[in-house]
DNA sequence: TTGTATGCGTTATCAA
DNA sequence: TTGATAACGCATACAA
């Protein structure tokens, strides 16, 4: 029965089929009635095509080819590239134990650079022969399991997962669990603390003595916001001034304006916020502007991300901009130090952020 | 040898094992270095637990159970989940010729909804027994084939591929080439259109003879951007209006306000802008304050998205809205059909998308 | 109603 | 230097 299959497909490989597939082991007699599709080559027919066995195929098209002559090496890449032959990834998860993905896991919450990241990650991902796959987190509670990632993961099985600050304490228990690694948790750098105490320290040398942190307020996760209000707070205390105030700003127009309100009477002016990012920050302002708040002589505000949307509107937003290749370092590094790439060097955080001066500082 | 291989299963089953991979059919006698994790279940010990065959447990799991009796199926169910026994996805695609991801590919523009849309979608996948997976597309070139999605599909072989606008033709050829389904791709409906043209009715309801669309003019691809320009110049056309003007707004200030100077001249005012989103919107709007137009009333600008950040700043920015789960009903109508869910009705493109009225028309 | 046998495509071991 | 063979875990046609 082998033999009939094995000919059959021999006889299939340079013919259309069903877009269906055909019963295992069946020979297809028949004309095919809609041929739509060629059956993916696999490495049985390479191997037929160069005149080897399975396994050397194997062997060379994995680079151990020391082993072999020139001529046989030369013989299985021409075959496998006539093919268009491409290792399933089936049958190398099934007898690998895993597969060659990486997840990406991406937190609940906006993030203008976000496609810019999985590019950037994407590439290094690729160099070590693996393939990223980006899953987006949904869990809002901090020690929620995912069942969705859990299921992900014990489906795929993949080769690490990349944490850009979509896990929960559990998810991370979770993955030690069934022994999926994750990629630079343990190296990460204090991207947050560095991103406060720039916020902080901008704002201070501008003139501003007295501070407060502003955190998003609305329905999705806020990841890190806590770490960034915390180096603020670590700033004020270390130069001396008066521990920040902290607010929560809701992104609609009378929410803002009303938390704003809130915050004068306990701080007075002048008074400088770090916001979570440019978004709270252009709610700040416009509500400055209402109230009737010279910015930034009385108010200042400064933001995260470098949006566009910051740079066109009046007064130009003062943010924090991330060089994102350079502040995702410790992941690229990880990533060539567990998965086999060229070493790198670790990028300090005042490398990845820097201040882009605007009109609200 | 592969009793010897089941028996010692048997054993490290209830046991830890080695974090790596001991070798395929070799006993394991010594003491595990480093005990972390189990070895995952699988349908052989679901059989020996629930006291049947593989076959049963395979049968049995996937709900073909008419055949069997009810203590049978509820031994096997029960069997399974005490071992926590997930169907290993690698041995599942082996066996079937297709995995069961399906491939949401994401285009490379900015989407204030994307964590909505894909919530929503993964949401649907999952109702039909699949796992969603998301692949941001990066190619910029209309008819580029993405080695990185063509690699994913090649690999991965998912059940499926869902086009929210990262696909180019040759994208779609090299689907149809592989026999991967491309989810809902002939049943899409002209949501663009419908976008357009509402904007352009409503600049018009307001008091708009004279319209112009804005694209997007920065470094990302613009996958929506000339159907809705289209619906525009079409409306203008059947009203008896004017063809609109088309010009590109660049994210930055003086680029903005540049191009607005030089519209206003071929145009006069009033005039009405629909724009690809509310970040351009945003930005002409901002430029015609500087230039001192009276908005809305000499110059009005609509924008597409219902982005947080419209609605914090003055003037706030009328825009449309779109209903997410509506908007994706022939995605996840085709999902159904496709992988044997519940029937549900499509939804028109009118109950999808809404104005939301703002003091910028 | 249940079990047996086989194949899916890859890799690893060991013999030639 | 190369090849035969045995796993990996699952699904299914077919036999019992």
């Amino acid at each position: 029965m082998r033999a009939v299959a094995a000919l059959c497909r021999t006889v299939v490989t340079s013919v259309l089929t069903f877009s269906g597939d055909h019963v295992p082991g069946q020979p297809v007699n028949e004309e095919p009635a809609v041929p739509t599709r060629t059956r993916p080559a696999t490495s049985v027919d390479v191997a037929r095509l160069a005149g080897v066995s399975r396994a050397t195929v194997s062997h060379v098209l994995n680079n151990q080819v020391e082993r072999f002559s020139a001529d046989t090496v030369e013989r299985v890449r021409r075959a496998a590239l006539a093919l268009g032959y491409v290792r399933s990834a089936a049958g190398r998860a099934l007898v690998m134990g895993r597969s060659d993905f990486i997840v990406l896991v991406v937190p609940y919450t906006t993030f203008t650079n976000l496609q810019n990241v999985v590019e950037v990650l994407s590439g290094e991902i690729e160099k070590v022969g693996l393939s990223p796959v980006v899953h987006f987190s949904v869990s809002r509670a901090e020690n929620a399991t995912s069942k969705r990632l859990q299921h992900l993961v014990e489906t795929l099985r993949p080769a690490g997962v990349v944490d850009l600050g979509g896990l929960s304490g559990r998810d991370i228990e979770f993955l030690a669990e069934v022994g999926c690694p994750l990629v630079a948790e343990h190296e990460k750098p204090d991207f947050n603390t560095a991103i406060g105490e720039l916020q902080a320290r901008h704002l201070h040398g501008r003139g501003h003595g007295r501070l407060a942190y502003a955190f998003l307020s609305d329905e999705r996760d806020d990841p890190y916001g806590q770490m960034r209000a915390d180096a603020v707070t670590a700033y004020c205390e270390q130069e001396g001034l008066p521990a920040p105030l902290y607010v929560r700003v809701p992104l609609e127009r009378s929410g803002a304006r009303k938390v704003l309100e809130e915050m004068l009477p306990r701080t007075g002016t002048p008074l400088g916020v770090a916001c979570y990012n440019d978004l709270v920050a252009i709610a700040l302002g416009e509500a400055a502007k209402t109230l009737g708040l010279a910015v930034p002589s009385d108010f200042a505000v400064i933001g995260v991300e470098y949006a566009p949307v910051g740079q066109v509107i009046s007064p130009r937003l003062t943010t924090v901009a991330a060089d994102v290749p350079v502040s995702l370092g410790h992941i690229i590094q990880a990533l060539a130090k567990g998965y086999g790439g060229a070493e790198i060097r670790r990028a300090t955080p005042e490398e990845a952020f820097r201040i882009v001066q605007g009109e609200t500082t």
